[in-house]
DNA sequence: CTGTTAGCGCGTTCAG
DNA sequence: CTGAACGCGCTAACAG
């Protein structure tokens, strides 16, 4: 039993008129007549029609399809984005093809690779933490394929971003900290590969200037966003002679795993030692003590990243701007820095 | 300045040779002279050739390409599903095109259109919780185009599916709750359109019934999943009269929910109630207190149903067998159920 | 309003 | 080992 694709042509011989007649009807072309498009719609619904993509993408050029390429499955933050941008796509009548590259480079290469052989028609990435070469986006200027990049971005590509004000975010958790009376505060960073980790370092400094804090090198420790990883750097804090009142983790996954380290050590929070984190993920209001955190309109990032793709692809290439959305966020306070 | 693709033509163009020579140089067919293949790859990679993979599907009716169907992305479940089954497809070769259906019967008939449309070679699916028509899934057995259920499944449905032993899981679930001396156990249970709920529940009742413990209706809620809801039926059952000394909620959003429903009217958990699970969600070890729970090897889940998928599209059609595959669970016990 | 023709990019015969 | 010709399903010209 071979598995037969319903065509245009198999209509077009069941009810004994020609293929672009079918055609025409099917996709709403003025010039046909009332009674042949209702029989057309009406058998192409009896056969399980469905327009074959393919021929069609190969014609138009264009798939109608976005590709969106996302570093990890496993915090609420980008499943939470891929809702946004899911949304923003079906509303302009695309499809998105999610993958993950798993914070492998090599994956992000290869999952390039399929977008490219699958000719969406706009791209939107969010980097992996260890990607510094970045051939596989410029092959996508090249060619004239829109792509943006969100949250973690990449400064040398001169295309459209969307980000939040992380330089400002991280700022003005420090400024929490400190309004608390915590003056000895360390910084859990993320790698400098990672611009969003650069900005909010540069908060962190900056706020801690503003308010003539000292400094302490020993208190900042980037690292490679392994949450493994995290019990090593926060017990080495715990441990050091002078060690941190608070704890500024670069993102809340990072944060919530510090808490539970401080936790087994028997440290109270946020009395002994206080946590922020950023990005207010799903669980940061249910752990215990709640997390304070800065909060990002995660749909809206998605949705905005697809509306530059779209309104990209509408333009001529030379009319393309690269223009960074910066969207802003909040801070949301929460017990694990609320001293009664 | 047109986008121009490179194709074949192109590359043929420049080397002086003929299509189909470059056509088999980069399909590695062996009747390709060494140093013509090497001269097509290297210029191939220069051009940033890509295959176009609507020409070739056209050609070989098939795409590479697995869709994936889900209802929702908040909780981890779901994407540590796709994770296993974005592995097991990449690694047989397949692309896979992710899905969500927001828990809407809408949203998953139009999504299984653009799966058909794309020409998806299998597609995997969790229903939503609203369906109850099954036409858009029939489809894909009329035209020959395999389809595994996992998780929530559908009954209706001859064809292969994955699921974990959700009787025999609730029932254990149940048996540690009364071993613990909670024998007063309610039961926030799913739709009975979902047939793990029903499983579930009858797993409930059964070692209930083995413990000769006597069945209370007025514990035993159905509700839609809807998390917003849970705080009613929990605080409704905190209220009466014979008030339960334990909850066992049909997932772990679920679950976690009641528990902050509880601790907000002051009870203590697990004390005056005790909560459990099903699923182990990521974030089940880090709430306060802890939550037992049945972890479901849930990238197993995604493997294993692509594993089905594959094996059927190399299968003849008259070949498929609709084998259910139960994969085990395991019990978690944590603090939500721990009586020091 | 309808039919005819060409061709999108590529794999696959069939000839050399 | 290589080239020419055909066709996958469909849309877009061009004729009626």
């Amino acid at each position: 039993m071979k598995s037969h694709q319903t065509t245009i042509i198999d209509i077009a011989h069941e009810l004994k008129i020609s293929k672009s007649t079918v055609s025409r009807a099917l996709i709403g072309h003025p010039n046909v007549k009332h009674t042949t498009r209702m029989a057309v719609l009406e058998l192409a619904e009896k056969m399980d029609y469905q327009r074959n993509m393919h021929a069609i993408s190969l014609i138009t050029r264009k798939s109608s399809t976005l590709g969106v390429i996302v570093p990890e499955f496993t915090s609420s933050y980008f499943p939470e984005i891929i809702i946004g941008a899911q949304t923003a796509a079906t509303a302009a009548g695309y499809n998105i093809i999610i993958s993950q590259s798993n914070e492998s480079y090599e994956t992000e290469v290869a999952n390039t690779r399929v977008m490219l052989a699958n000719q969406v028609d706009g791209i939107m990435i969010s980097m992996t933490k260890e990607t510094r070469n970045y051939d596989h986006f410029k092959v996508f200027q090249r060619k004239g394929i829109p792509i943006v990049f969100f949250n973690r971005v990449c400064d040398e590509m001169k295309v459209p971003k969307v980000v939040v004000d992380d330089y400002d975010g991280a700022f003005k958790v420090v400024e929490h900290l400190l309004s608390i009376g915590k003056n000895k505060i360390a910084h859990l960073a993320g790698p400098d590969s990672l611009s969003m980790s650069v900005k909010r370092l540069s908060g962190y400094l900056d706020a801690l200037k503003k308010h003539q804090v000292a400094i302490n090198e020993q208190w900042i420790i980037p690292y490679d966003l392994s949450i493994p990883k995290v019990s090593i750097y926060v017990n080495h804090l715990l441990n050091l002679e002078n060690p941190p009142n608070a704890i500024f983790a670069i993102n809340d996954p990072t944060a919530i795993e510090a808490i539970q380290v401080i936790k087994k050590a028997g440290l109270r929070i946020p009395q002994d030692i206080a946590v922020a984190g950023f990005s207010n993920d799903y669980i940061s209001s249910l752990i215990e003590p709640s997390l304070t955190t800065m909060s990002q309109p995660v749909q809206k990032i998605g949705i905005k990243a697809i509306e530059l793709l779209i309104d990209q692809i509408k333009r001529d290439v030379k009319d393309w701007k690269a223009v960074t959305h910066v969207l802003k966020t909040e801070l949301i306070i929460r017990n694990s820095t609320l001293i009664s």
